[in-house]
DNA sequence: GCGGTGAGTGTAAACGCTTACAATCACTGT
DNA sequence: ACAGTGATTGTAAGCGTTTACACTCACCGC
């Protein structure tokens, strides 16, 4: 206690940890462990330096912290876009479990621009330095990407994402396709079609490739097979949807019952349609997954999924990793349910 | 599992300044001069400099720099709500221009959590610990707010705000609502009402107020009163615009033409109509503002506003800022276009 | 009594940068 | 010649934490 000069702070300075050591009495190491809660403080130390800081007004320096050694007390939250319905919901629902853990939410939103992804990536040391963790949403990721990341002093936490060697947690994105699909079949319908499952270099992956899965199997299941000309393969997008909605009418000939694979795709869709001065369910029924605030105003059959629950699993899962937690990878699935409105029907059988 | 991981990898250390001061050949304090491209550095040293930092793949601890004084490399983009189409266009467009200039995005969603409001702006001094500059999207300050902001260390800009002490950037609301109205009156029609203009403790202010005003004033010019039963105070949401047009059917009675407040409240609006058997323009022609990626899907007719632009605008602004710009706050506002498409038409007159 | 133990506390050295201030050096005008 | 000047460079003192390590005391079993 004695190496201390008496530091009048000023009302423009904030008050630092010595000042919380000179007015409590003891030294700046014991109100460090105090202030964090680690072990080896008195309950009268602890009590003085909380009464001293909170006088104080003190508040840490994360700056200092972190050059210290400590946490950055950031996470990034990695999006593939920020600005579908989907994400966006994603991203608010992390933001605030990390808000109310007292941790910074860094946005990167990777725009489909391969410099960004490589910028990221490719240096993940560089990210390392300025937050404790990552949060994927939705991010596909190239293997050597998870090797990287698995390697790196991060944190890392999911969600949409599976075989990964960290926390994740998701929808069973077959299952999803699979009631969905199940549905049409069990409406009576003979000539299905799935629109819009994205496809990248590696072929169709993801959460396209399980939706895909899904539709095939729930159809197999019933002895029906999907001719290839059946899957439009374009991105999960109203544009996609509408592409490949559009395709199907002017060139592929138009089924009973479509599975878009995602909500947006099936707005597309309906968009083509009414162009054609077609609609759904009277011409054709239609189905997707997600549950958008469109699809209530566009009265969609779809397969909801618990958007922001996920995002706020997930965020829940790196947040405790940041706070010391250990063990195996945990991987969760939430539950989704069918939502029937009025873009499917039973078809009228023609004579 | 984390088994295995290359343990050198992770246990490396980056390059510091000082190793960057070794490798050139000059004293640490030249280094950093000529890393941030300060003046008194010759040009000789500043290559060497370059030279050695490349070499060595040195990157700047934010950390180090923060707590010596420094930048801290990063800005918060403070939005309302994250989740909605216009935020989630314009947090990510504004990410886009920080990234690009080497600025992390810290995103803060008030999400109309007063206590989170509080947080914020009620300890500044924190936040600018931890950022250099404060990017607001649509946030409606109070006096006291605007104060608080304008007094602390931060620089700011801002989108959809007027009458502030810093850059910011908007469309004309004004102008957007009038144009909107008077297309409305064009076509013909003789009832008007607006829908989902939100209101506050304060009244109805901001962008909301501006386009109520916009709405009376191309009315007023054609010698036409708005009744205060044709003002439909609800939220600017699907959900808002669902409420005000049912209000509107079920009480007040159907106007022949309707300004929503924004592209969503008209979504609402649109739905509200169905459920009633109604549609636009057969009973009510129907125009908005934003043009919303679903508005084509829906054929609503609206004012276009350049979302990306002018978050991409007020970024640029604030990074200038940052950059050392000086001079007077900037005000801009960005033009707006008329897009007609379906659901606006001349009113049929009975007989 | 005595080394051993462990909880509670303090000392001081990092952490990697910025920045006053001092130092150097070639010119300048007188 | 010589103080003055301005451009360039170096020295070293912080910035506010964390943390390895040392220290002080009961208190223990023997």
């Amino acid at each position: 206690m004695k190496g201390l000069r008496p530091c009048s702070l000023t009302e423009r300075n904030r008050a630092t940890i010595r000042d919380v050591a000179l007015l409590s009495g003891l030294s700046i190491c014991t109100v460090s462990r105090a202030l964090r809660g680690l072990p080896n403080v008195s309950e009268d130390a602890q009590r003085r330096v909380e009464d001293a800081a909170s006088k104080l007004g003190y508040r840490a320096s994360s700056a200092a912290a972190r050059l210290a050694g400590g946490r950055t007390g950031s996470v990034a939250i990695i999006v593939p876009r920020a600005t579908t319905w989907f994400f966006a919901e994603a991203v608010e629902a992390a933001e605030e479990v990390f808000a109310d853990s007292g941790l910074d939410s860094v946005l990167i939103s990777l725009r489909g621009r391969a410099d960004v992804r490589e910028r990221i990536f490719g240096d993940l040391d560089a990210l390392a330095q300025r937050v404790d963790g990552v949060l994927l949403l939705g991010v596909d990721l190239g293997d050597d990407e998870v090797e990287a990341l698995a390697a790196s002093p991060l944190e890392v936490a999911s969600m949409g994402l599976s075989g990964v060697p960290w926390d994740t947690v998701g929808i069973d994105d077959v299952r999803a396709a699979h009631a969905a699909t199940s549905h049409l079949v069990g409406l009576g319908h003979g000539d299905f079609a799935i629109l819009a499952v994205g496809e990248d270099d590696r072929g169709t992956v993801g959460t396209s490739g399980d939706r895909l899965a899904g539709f095939t199997q729930a159809l197999a299941e019933h002895h029906l097979e999907v001719h290839p000309d059946r899957i439009i393969k374009e991105p999960s997008s109203i544009e996609g949807g509408y592409r490949a909605m559009t395709e199907l009418i002017d060139n592929r000939g138009l089924p009973e019952a479509v599975f878009a694979a995602c909500d947006e795709a099936a707005f597309g869709a309906l968009k083509a349609l009414r162009e054609h001065g077609l609609s759904a369910p009277k011409d054709v029924s239609l189905i997707a997954i997600d549950d958008h605030p469109m699809s209530t105003v566009l009265g969609l059959t779809t397969v909801a999924q618990p958007v922001a629950d996920q995002a706020a699993f997930a965020a829940d899962l790196l947040t405790e990793r940041l706070q010391g937690r250990a063990g195996e990878p945990q991987v969760h699935r939430l539950p989704v349910t069918l939502i029937e409105r009025k873009t499917t029907r039973r078809p009228r059988r023609q004579p």
